[in-house]
RNA sequence: GGAGCGUUGGUCAAGGGGUUAAGACACCUCCCUUUCACGGAGGAAUCACGGGUUCGAUUCCCGUACGCUCUACCA
């Protein structure tokens, strides 16, 4: 049956028409919903990440919501920035703005008649009601009583439709007086909340505030709007931050008064990602402070053109990114810590995620990329490397030497972009040779011995790692020279530093002409500096 | 201030009445590699505190402390 939207449903709602669908319990429908308020935070993308997994588990749906009512916090191409991180993640929504199902739409601004029709539903039954007070009055009130609440204690001394008489409300009504519309929270009950992770929690009603439902504006407030539109999604299951906890209670009376309780989805309040160091969840501050990312993917605020740099750009790796945010928190209780996607919706469970926040810890967040670079084929991500090298003016053309050099120095990075300061020397000589390091102990011997090496290796018929080892062995035991002396001369030779792999698999890979000119180079330094 | 949630090494954490209290990151030592990494072996380091219940509590209960979140016409 399709959702009837505005003066259609209004139509519905003054007839007396129910404005309850069946709720279709067999189906499991989880979303994810983000307000376009800025770049998508660890703690955002692992929640869609968790909503994904668990959807994805039971063979349910995963739906993406943006939750834009706040339009002066609304940032242009934040909604898009979204889209592209849980992209960028491998995490597919089912259902999304740019993608609708059946239930849409996806935006909470384009679902506006349902939040008003709901809160006037709410008022008409007598759990809402409209308050007049203007936001001067208010702050009057909160520094006249040090522990102001808009509640069952203090209602009674405001201006709403519960105090004033009610040819007065029809005036104010009647002079387009701004108002809103508040929940009215009973007096004196428990209520009960039972949390997928935390088990049953309970509230009591005096302690909840009279929340806004429906601003001035005419638009809703999150309270309003995440039970209605879960309802009007059939929504199953929600996940969300922890922060959401105190406010739960005001969400399943919404859901009581509106919906009925056996609707209700099931909750999930996930813990909070914290600081590295110091108290506090993490934030886009702490995170610049201490040199980590925090955001998936670069985003640039399009207001103060701020750029903050995300995992993407920093060297990340989505599958190592992804399998981090998992483990913060989660874990399936064995000693493994690598995961894939599919892995992670094949284990996933709720039951397992801790109750208590963690600590981001950037170092061990690295660990998981080198991890997934170790298992990952060179092969299919030598392109995303290859603009590394561009972007730092190094052109690749070989394709198949790079994959071999990437190969070979895989094992020493932790980031993508260490691929360039582990390889640059493969294509582009280096711009400075550490001569100081060998110039101290350098002897005739040593300098007869490399140009002989250059004479002995320009023969040789085929340019392989065994043929250039063994003649260079050789070589040496010939010469009289350790082996160990000659070295690390070469190695500097070749790559201007003092580490890098096996440096005659350098030598191969870099071929018989850029070895030959390399040593000949440093020698004539070399022979300058005696 | 109030309410809610939480507390196992520096960090992520397993374990949910009897354990030498797993494992990983980071740190330290050694081995390997005539370099640097990778890898391997080992080390140091933990149940917030106080009361119960119990033969026995890191585990269950109650307090306390500490931390966090919320306390907007933001989400």
């Amino acid at each position: 049956m399709p959702v009837k939207l505005g003066k259609e449903r209004l139509h519905d709602l003054i007839n007396g028409n129910q404005l309850f669908l069946p709720r279709m319990n067999d189906k499991i429908r989880v979303r994810f919903a983000p307000s376009p308020t800025g770049g998508l935070h660890l703690g955002g993308v692992r929640t869609a990440l968790y909503n994904y997994l668990f959807a994805r588990q039971q063979g349910g749906q995963f739906i993406l919501r943006i939750e834009d009512t706040d339009q002066t916090r609304y940032v242009p191409g934040a909604e898009q920035y979204i889209l592209d991180t849980l992209a960028w993640c491998g995490i597919e929504p089912d259902e999304s703005p740019e993608k609708p199902g059946a239930y849409g739409p996806y935006r909470q601004t384009e679902r506006k008649e349902n939040y008003l029709l709901y809160a006037e539903k709410l008022v008409k039954e007598g759990y809402a009601y409209y308050a007049f007070d203007t936001p001067e009055e208010l702050e009057q009130k909160r520094k006249e009583i040090p522990d102001f609440q808009y509640n069952i204690s203090h209602r009674a001394a405001m201006r709403n439709s519960l105090t004033m008489p009610a040819d007065e409300v029809t005036k104010a009504f009647a002079d387009h007086t701004p108002y809103v519309i508040r929940l009215k929270v009973p007096e004196g009950e428990t209520i009960e909340l039972d949390d997928m992770i935390r088990g049953k929690l309970q509230f009591q009603s005096n302690q909840a505030d009279d929340k806004v439902l429906l601003k001035k504006d005419g638009m809703p407030t999150y309270h309003l709007a995440v039970v209605v539109d879960d309802y009007l999604m059939q929504i199953s299951h929600v996940f969300r931050g922890e922060e959401w906890l105190p406010s739960a209670p005001v969400h399943v009376l919404l859901w009581k008064y509106l919906f009925g309780l056996e609707n209700m989805p099931q909750w999930a309040h996930l813990p909070l990602i914290l600081k590295p160091e110091g108290n506090g969840k993490l934030s886009k501050r702490a995170a610049a402070q201490s040199g980590f990312p925090i955001f998936a993917m670069n985003w640039t605020d399009p207001q103060t053109k701020e750029l903050t740099q995300g995992f993407r750009e920093r060297g990340f790796l989505p599958e190592a990114f992804i399998n981090m945010l998992a483990l913060l928190g989660w874990n399936n209780g064995t000693e493994q810590e690598i995961f894939s996607l599919p892995e992670l919706v094949a284990q996933f469970s709720i039951a397992r995620v801790h109750k208590a926040g963690a600590r981001f810890d950037y170092e061990k967040a690295k660990w998981f990329n080198h991890e997934w670079l170790k298992k990952t084929a060179m092969s299919t991500i030598a392109p995303e490397i290859k603009n590394l090298f561009e972007a730092k003016g190094i052109t690749v053309e070989d394709k198949a030497t790079f994959i071999e050099v990437l190969e070979l120095v895989k094992d020493r990075c932790t980031l993508l972009t260490d691929f360039v300061e582990q390889a640059h020397y493969f294509f582009q000589r280096p711009l400075q040779y550490d001569i100081a390091a060998i110039a101290s102990k350098w002897t005739i011997e040593k300098n007869n011995f490399f140009i002989e090496l250059i004479r002995s290796y320009s023969l040789l018929p085929y340019w392989e790692l065994p043929d250039l080892e063994n003649t260079f062995r050789e070589m040496a035991a010939a010469h009289a020279i350790k082996i160990g002396e000659l070295l690390l001369p070469l190695r500097i030779m070749l790559v201007g530093g003092k580490s890098g792999p096996g440096v005659f698999h350098i030598a191969a890979l870099l071929g018989k002409e850029e070895t030959l000119e390399r040593i000949n180079l440093n020698l004539s330094t070399l022979s300058k500096t005696q």
